[in-house]
Formats: structure tokens, C-alpha cells, sequence
DNA sequence: ACCTGAACACCGTTCAAGT
DNA sequence: ACCTGAACACCGTTCAAGT
């Protein structure tokens, strides 16, 4: 899914759109984001870098191209859960799985994310899951916002940690946090945003607005 | 605090760390981190760029250093609120007001953070407040982390946000957000933390160790 | 339609040398 | 202790021109 590139003999005559992208991945996944150049990109394709403005209008909008890869899998989610809380778990789970199936996915998705070059990836399954469950949508809007936040950050700073760890960089922040004991705080976390949405559901308004 | 550096006749012989950071958070402020670059920063101090590496080991050191100053006041911040969640609140908007503060802040501080190079900032507070109200210790680290990464997302969001609105820039993610809207917003889902958090509160349990 | 070649205006970092 | 000067190895992007 994403070895092709500068195998030595084999030239494709031309690239599209999505050959771009799975190169790119390639390299995001082997290299990480640092690594992810335009002119390395183009090596990769056997291109020039200026090939690749043919393609994309810019570096940020091959990078939301990739992003959208990314998140992909999560429409593909069933939102078919027994509550609007489970549905909300089920999703902010499901998204700390995209982005940690590729390295620096968190940063990536989320500087795509907050530039607007990609759509919030949890805002529609939850609103059709409050729907399906009769919560309110004001809730479903509430309740995305805080897990896409929580979500990205957390993986991020999963992500970068690793690497920080990689590097034999110990810092102020690295201290003792065994990298198994991710899932498990990640889980508690999550779950208690779900018990404050619980609350919520149950009313049914939003408390700062 | 900030207006110092390439006033024309005005030539200091030596610089300290602080004098770098302050000219850091000028341009930091004045141009945003993109145009935060060694030697933009040399310009301004009228200095060579080599010359900042005696002062710091790298950009990221110098950034660290940055951080820091954001996050400053968010320590001398008094902690003495009525209860464990008030006072998680309490810390939550305040640290967001350390970020507002200054251009692009989520975004330095988030790497900092995530690098490891700077200490998180609610976990020592939040620490101390559990104590003083009798809350578990290992609920206070859930809720540092919670809020930490909740609000830094967040932040994030709105910064970029309002950065992609006056390049006239609208993406899918723009839609209708009046940015006067943002701090109500931020303040229900920090309640909708809260709720949660005052369960395990007096549970006295995380659920996912 | 897809790409080359060459250029423009930048980066962070190192390192010997100066005072 | 603090800084200069010069270099190294890069960046993203533009644009005329080719096929």
C-alpha cells in the first residue's frame, strides 16, 4: 500500500493525485512528518519538486490530501452502538486508532484540523448517533469538540513522546510513564468526559452557552 | 516588555537569555511563530545567528525557554478555590488565558510540551488542590491530563482558526464559528470535564487502571 | 495533461576565529 | 564570556518552457 516509488527500474510515465498521497504516507510512516519535504517527496516519485504543484496547490493542501487518508477508516465505523455515550466512546477510541496507525498522525491531522482544510471527523457520526438516540444535537456538537481535542492531543503527545524516547531525550514532562499505561489512562480519560456527557445527555443543554 | 531590540541607535554590547527570550516573544507576538525564525531573532537583537547558539543549544531550547514565560503566570495563580473541581476549572480557563496571551501560543507550548522540554503545567497545581481538598492523587493526574490536553487542543483551534479567517481562508471546518462564541463553548465543555470529574471525585477511582 | 530546469528567497546549525 | 564570518546542507515555491 505504500512501497512504490523510486523502485529503480520501474518508471511510470505519470502520477495522479492519490499516487502523490500514497507516496507521501510512505514517507510520513518511514521518515515522519520532519522528513515529509516536497523534494524528497519528489525523489520518491522520480519527479522534480516543481512536479508537484501540478498536483497540489501547496504543501498544506498535499498534507490535508494525506490527512483525509488518515481519517478515512473512521466513516467506514459503524455508529450502531446502544447509547449516545458508548457511540461517543466507541468514536474517540476509534480515532486514537487512525491517527496511531501512522507516525505523527496526530500532528499531522491536527494542524490540517485546525488550519480548516479538513472536516472535524467526529461532528457528523455523532450528530447521527444523537439523532438515532434522541439526544439533543447541541450535545452530539458539545461532545465532539471535547473528544477531538482530547483525542488529538493526547495521541500527540503519545506520538511525540515516543519519539522524544527514541532519541534518549529525557525531559521534564518524561518522567515514569510507561508506555503500556497509555491505552489504559487514555480509556479512564475518555471515560470521564462520557460521565460528565452522561450528565448532559440527561438534561439535554449545555451549560456555558 | 517586548519593545526592545533593533531600536536603531541604541546598541547593547551583551545579551542574557532573558534579553532573547523577550525578543522571541516580540516577533512571536508582532509576526507569529512561522516568522519566528534564528535569524529574524538575530536581526532584531543585531546579532549574528550564530551568536544565539551560545545562548541556547537549539531553536527548540530557545522555544522551550518561551514556553516557560507563557506559562509563568499560570503558577502564581492561587489555587485556593472552594472545591477539587472548581479548582480544576479555575486552572483550565486560566491556562487558556496564558495562551491567549500570545500569538500562537497553543502551538509553541504544545510542542514544548509534547517534547518533553517543559514541565505540564496543571499536573503540580491540580496536585496540590487534591491534597488540600482531600481527592485522590491519581485523580488529580487524570484531571491534569484531561484539561491540559483539552484546553492546549482547543486553543489550538481557535488561534488557527482566527489565522485562517484574516487570510479570508474558509475551509469545511470554518462553518459559521462567530469567535465570540469560543469562550462559551470552551467554558460547557470544561463543565462537561468537571461533571465527569466529580464522579470520580467521589468514587475515588480512575476506570480504565 | 503532466513535467523539466533553473532560479528566488529563504532555513537551522557548526565551527574556527576574534575580543 | 560573548560574538563574528563564512560555510554546509537544506527548505517551499514560481515560472517559462518542453512534450
Amino acid at each position: 500500500m505504500a512501497d512504490q516509488g523510486a523502485r529503480p527500474g520501474a518508471k511510470r510515465t505519470r502520477r495522479t493525485r492519490a499516487d502523490v498521497v500514497d507516496a507521501a504516507l510512505g514517507i510520513l510512516d518511514d521518515q515522519g512528518l520532519p522528513d515529509l519535504t516536497m523534494r524528497r517527496l519528489a525523489d520518491v516519485l522520480g519527479v522534480q519538486p516543481s512536479a508537484l504543484y501540478w498536483h497540489f496547490d501547496s504543501k498544506q493542501a498535499l498534507l490535508a490530501a494525506v490527512s483525509e487518508r488518515i481519517l478515512a477508516p473512521l466513516a467506514e465505523q459503524a455508529v450502531a452502538e446502544r447509547s449516545f455515550v458508548a457511540a461517543a466512546a466507541a468514536l474517540g477510541t476509534g480515532l486514537r486508532q487512525c491517527l496511531l496507525a501512522h507516525r505523527d498522525g496526530a500532528e499531522l491531522v491536527s494542524s490540517s484540523l485546525a488550519l480548516g482544510l479538513v472536516a472535524p471527523p467526529l461532528h457528523d457520526p455523532l450528530a447521527r448517533a444523537a439523532d438515532a438516540a434522541g439526544a439533543p444535537a447541541e450535545v452530539a456538537r458539545t461532545a465532539a469538540e471535547a473528544i477531538t481535542h482530547f483525542v488529538i492531543g493526547y495521541v500527540f503527545h503519545e506520538q511525540q513522546r515516543a519519539f522524544a524516547a527514541s532519541l534518549g531525550v529525557v525531559g521534564p514532562g518524561a518522567v515514569g510513564q510507561a508506555p503500556d499505561d497509555d491505552a489504559a489512562e487514555f480509556a479512564a480519560v475518555l471515560d470521564l468526559i462520557g460521565a460528565g456527557l452522561a450528565g448532559l445527555v440527561s438534561t439535554g443543554s449545555t451549560a456555558g452557552g
